[in-house]
DNA sequence: AGCTTAAAGCTAATCGCATTAGCTGACCCT
DNA sequence: AGGGTCAGCTAATGCGATTAGCTTTAAGCT
């Protein structure tokens, strides 16, 4: 064989690094070449598209941000490991924004494509940590995706600059999570809320 | 003067037309220019780049969530107002989801920009809803900041196809209002919640 | 009606970037 | 020492955005 100096891992690991400094739209075979050392088509011996790369960047992402969560809900529970969650996604976004919009960016590419259970990690954990707030099961569900939309929606506009007055962002997010740990310990009942049903269909 | 058959505000509806249709990311002049029954290089007599077609792509989405929203809250207060406001953001979203995706790819060019007055009139519909909650004046920017982080992070996992469970959307949207509705009326207190900080710095 | 002229559109050309084709040299194994 | 394989290279292709420069249309004026 001959000298095997990248590997498919450290291509992808290069190119997480780089896409958290030049922002995930920024992302170049040329830049990441020009960062490894080589020439540009050299690259397509380790990966197979530029889709590719981002497609593998997601998932080291999402294994990323896998370990981190449960890492910081492993040994709480209910507030203390709803904040201790949180606080970890929000830490790995800051930290690592163009992975984030990475795995943000990329879609399955069929049933068995290892983004799914890496995904899948990510849910199993807020599940676990939900778990401990003992709702309602059928509320499960949808407390589960509030709980994602808001991280993922505070994140992403935090990593977007959306946040412009200079109220403290720290205190919001831990504003936030007090709001939503007070709202699962009240087990929010289901009862719509508002005028009649409207644009919205269903 | 020429035949005006084209105006750059035509162009920027064409343009919203399409990015509907087939995605942001897929927007391209020529596929523009085909819509339009035209060749590529001329859409530049109307716009000065794929940059600037965006960027006006984004105002008019912020104007029309804008209105959308306005109207919505009109005449309502407290979780009417609430889920009048955000059934209409959810709804122009779905309708609009290459807009919506413009509007969040746009950053303000200058001080300026007219991309600011239109985003600050979004914001200034949701402040006056929050408004009849009558929550303590020092907690209203992060309970807009919460809100903005939901709706947003909602809106963007349901456009991008995140929620996969077989449970109802529409279902989770209608528990997700009321949990702010709820948490609203409470009247959150601040206090940390969880471990002491870590990662997050602050 | 005819003339002027600015703008709308077109063709041809440039540029950057992803990707492909085909060659070369280094290294491991026998 | 000899061979095979793969990393990396150079050269070439192709597509999409953008620019340059020409042509044509049609509104407004006389």
């Amino acid at each position: 064989m001959p000298r095997a100096r990248l590997t498919p891992a450290s291509v992808t690991e290069a190119a997480a690094a780089l896409v958290d400094e030049v922002g995930f739209d920024n992302l170049s075979m040329g830049l990441l070449a020009e960062r490894l050392g080589i020439k540009t088509p050299s690259l397509y011996k380790h990966v197979s598209s530029q889709a590719d790369l981002a497609h593998r960047v997601a998932i080291l992402a999402l294994h990323e941000a896998g370990d981190a969560i449960r890492d910081a809900i492993q040994g709480r529970s209910g507030s203390d490991a709803l904040a201790a969650g949180a606080r970890a996604m929000r830490a790995y976004v800051r930290e690592h924004p163009g992975r984030y919009a990475a795995a943000n960016a990329v879609r399955p590419a069929g049933p068995d494509d290892p983004l799914i259970p890496a995904s899948e990690r990510v849910l199993a954990s807020w599940a676990a940590m939900l778990s401990g707030y003992g709702l309602d099961p059928g509320q499960e569900i949808h407390a589960m995706r509030t709980l994602r939309s808001v991280l993922h929606g505070f994140a992403t506009l935090e990593a977007a600059g959306g946040f412009q007055i200079d109220a403290s962002v720290d205190e919001s997010f831990t504003w936030l999570v007090s709001f939503l740990d007070q709202g699962f310990r009240a087990g929010t009942t289901v009862g719509a809320v508002g005028p009649a049903a409207g644009e919205t269909g269903h």
